[in-house]
DNA sequence: AAAACGGGGCG
DNA sequence: CGCCCAGTTTT
């Protein structure tokens, strides 16, 4: 849950979690969709699925039971090196380094170490680094010990090395390089989306599909969805659909940008009245659920805050 | 080997 | 506005 996240932010997540759950069978035999619900807001949404496969595996082909060693740890959905080495020494005391944010710049600092850590050899470099490193006798506390370090003592910018208990053994600080240190491999082009919404109601319901495929917010709600690489007026999207008789047309709100790591998106959303009196059908895709039920689907953060600030009154009022 | 994957906090 | 966060999986 914390893998790329702040503590803070995923603390609620995981109160509300175990909370829900007490045991990984729990979890398993949890819906798909209450899952992905408790998540929403959180992003890296594949993290979800892969905790809730993992929690079914170890239920149905563990007993149970959480595995006990590294390598079994490792083979769960979502395990990668840090997380095994993390669970591996702190639960149960095995010699397995961990090597987090914190543990790179850390290393790279105090042995001088340049290569960038987002490279394929710097994951290497730094990962037998780390094991060379580490202390035998208790993994739990050394690998603590040193997220904690890199956490606290050795941030990012501006640290105080003046007060660093390291510094006398630190290579970055003997050579001045410490504002230099980690390197890290340049960002990727930002590219821009824009996402029409086609928010449909009928009766007091509201037509939503799944995001599916390869792309961001997979397995989340969302509206009808024109995505196009220009942004569109109303008029350009109403022509872009091709919307059939009996639709009232209201409201048509641009969101704030939404900006990714890797991506903006711009989102419209068009609000539609379907007014005929057989309506709960539409071409393709998506289903119709209550206007009350939006609350305990899980929507991708902006379509959530939207919503949120929208008292829905359905059918939507006159246009504005 | 590189890209994709969310959202929030901070200087 | 860019960088970073208790990284992993997919391409």
């Amino acid at each position: 849950m914390l893998q790329q996240t702040r503590v803070a932010q995923g603390l609620p997540y995981y109160h509300k979690f175990t909370e829900r759950f007490s045991t990984i069978s729990e979890l398993a035999l949890a819906e798909d969709d209450e899952v992905m619900k408790l998540w929403e807001g959180l992003g890296y949404y594949s993290r979800a699925r892969n905790m809730l496969h993992a929690a079914r595996f170890v239920h149905h082909k563990r007993e149970g039971v959480f595995p006990h060693t590294y390598q079994e740890i490792r083979e769960l959905k979502g395990v990668g090196d840090y997380t095994a080495a993390a669970i591996a020494s702190m639960a149960f005391g095995e010699a397995y380094a961990v090597v987090d944010g914190n543990v790179y710049r850390l290393l790279s600092r105090f042995l001088g170490i340049d290569t960038p850590v987002n490279s394929s050899a710097g994951k290497k470099e730094f990962a037998q680094a780390a094991d060379e490193m580490l202390d035998c006798e208790d993994p739990a506390t050394y690998n603590q010990a040193v997220m904690e370090f890199g956490a606290l003592q050795c941030i990012p910018r501006k640290p105080d090395c003046g007060h660093c208990v390291l510094r006398s053994g630190c290579e970055a600080y003997k050579t001045g390089r410490v504002e230099e240190l980690p390197v890290k491999l340049r960002k990727k082009y930002d590219r821009k989306r824009y996402f029409h919404y086609l928010m449909i109601a009928s009766q007091d319901h509201v037509l939503v599909e799944r995001r599916e495929g390869s792309d961001i917010w997979k397995h989340l709600f969302q509206f009808p969805l024109i995505e196009t690489q220009r942004p569109l007026e109303m008029e350009a999207l109403l022509a872009e659909v091709g919307l059939p008789d009996g639709f009232e047309v209201r409201e048509y709100t641009s969101l704030a940008p939404h900006k990714l790591s890797h991506q903006t998106i711009y989102i419209h959303v068009l609000k539609l009245n379907m007014a005929s009196a057989d309506g709960l059908a539409w071409k393709g895709g998506g289903q119709w659920v209550p206007k009350s039920d939006l609350e305990t689907l899980a929507f991708p953060r902006p379509l959530r805050q939207f919503l949120d600030q929208n008292q829905l009154n359905l059918p939507f009022g006159p246009r504005a």
